[in-house]
DNA sequence: TTATTTTATTAGGTAAGCCTAATTTTTATT
DNA sequence: AATAAAAATTAGGCTTACCTAATAAAATAA
């Protein structure tokens, strides 16, 4: 049974690969988890010892089958969470993602499937992300541009069309990551400029070609 | 906020003083929570320094206020928890235990409160144990063990001491439930162990310890 | 009271999962 | 190709929460 750290590696990578920025190095783990490189090393050879992923220098890590069923196996357990959360408990969107973040590592053979019957079998979570069913199968999340996204739509970092060090140093400084949660408050035809919020926080007005380089989903 | 294993230590030092079994010691820590003594004595130190326990050689371990508030809020979420799992997801009495065991750590101000109102504030939980209130309350279990019943008189099964899997199976070979009504029929003296009769049916004879892990009213 | 057993404690060690600092390797720039 | 920058890696360290082995202190039995 892997480890509550080596979950949180196997769903990073996990999220990384769904994001399609190609290879999926130590310093974009790293990056990722808020980890140091280095320790991101350690884990990745226990995590290839273990089977669940290889990991190459020059190819970056990637998840084997074995390694992608517990990934989808940890996301089908933080989307479910998710929506109990939001339906039956009634918390708002922006709260779920920590709590489920601490749910998804209860372990129990019976829990998750027990836990979706209850819910309805749902297709989304609370972000419209398509929940894994127990057999594995993730519906596929069809990623669109931020500039075409409806005001008032939350939605989520998916991956990014440029990757130059200007924009990249630009998400950086508006702390926005793969995975990040955004919100378009609002879009200005004058000057077509967008206006969105950044996970729980700051209102910020970015250019029209900043959004047409960001995939959400 | 204390950390998962001190959480642990917080909740079996509570349990113990319940039970009131005298002073809490070491051994009987380290035993609960099959822990060597070794370790005990370093988290008892740890916890000392946080101000939520006193700990002394002879008077053993005692909870300060903010740890009692603390071990508290565990078992309220733990109950809560089973309560949950068993009636909403419909899990066996036996099975609850284990699972609330990873549910009681998580985090979130909120948490405990809003489970409670989605349960309708339930005041007991699966196995018979008061819920604590979000105040801090702990109704008062006005229980008797099944051993100190007098031959002859009716009883009802309404909690057990002991959660382990190998009694909690045993219960269940039994057919003892919360509610079960039990009548003593004998207790014999010579090995002190005790006759009784499971609702109408079968007459079963059972050992002194597992009389005084079952609670009757 | 002395011997024995139980309980508490010290000293030192381990694995997991992080870290900083320094170095090597790879990639990009001039 | 030479140089600079970025990424990967090694070496060594830290904290948490455990452990074993050895010793001291206290309680119990003879």
């Amino acid at each position: 049974m892997p480890s509550l750290s080596e979950e949180n590696y196997l769903k990073t990578i996990y999220s990384l690969a769904q994001a399609d920025t190609g290879k999926i190095s130590l310093t974009a783990i790293a990056e990722a988890l808020g980890n140091n490189p280095v320790s991101v090393i350690d884990m990745l050879r226990k995590l290839s010892g273990k089977k669940l992923i290889s990991y190459d220098k020059k190819k970056g890590a990637k998840l084997s089958e074995k390694g992608t069923k517990a990934a989808v196996d940890i996301v089908r357990k933080h989307r479910l969470w998710e929506s109990f959360l939001s339906e039956k408990l009634g918390y708002g969107w922006e709260a779920v993602h920590d709590i489920a973040e601490q749910l998804e590592h209860v372990h129990d053979s019976e829990l998750a499937d027990r836990l979706d019957k209850f819910l309805g079998y749902p297709e989304f979570d609370p972000h419209g992300d398509p929940i894994p069913k127990a057999n594995g199968k993730v519906a596929p999340t069809s990623k669109t541009l931020l500039f075409d996204i409806h005001p008032d739509k939350n939605c989520r970092v998916a991956a990014v069309k440029d990757t130059s060090g200007e924009f990249l140093q630009y998400l950086k400084k508006l702390s926005i990551n793969i995975g990040t949660k955004l919100k378009v408050i609002e879009k200005i035809s004058f000057g077509e400029s967008l206006v969105i919020q950044i996970e729980k926080g700051k209102k910020t007005t970015i250019s029209k070609k900043f959004s047409q380089s960001i995939l959400v989903d």
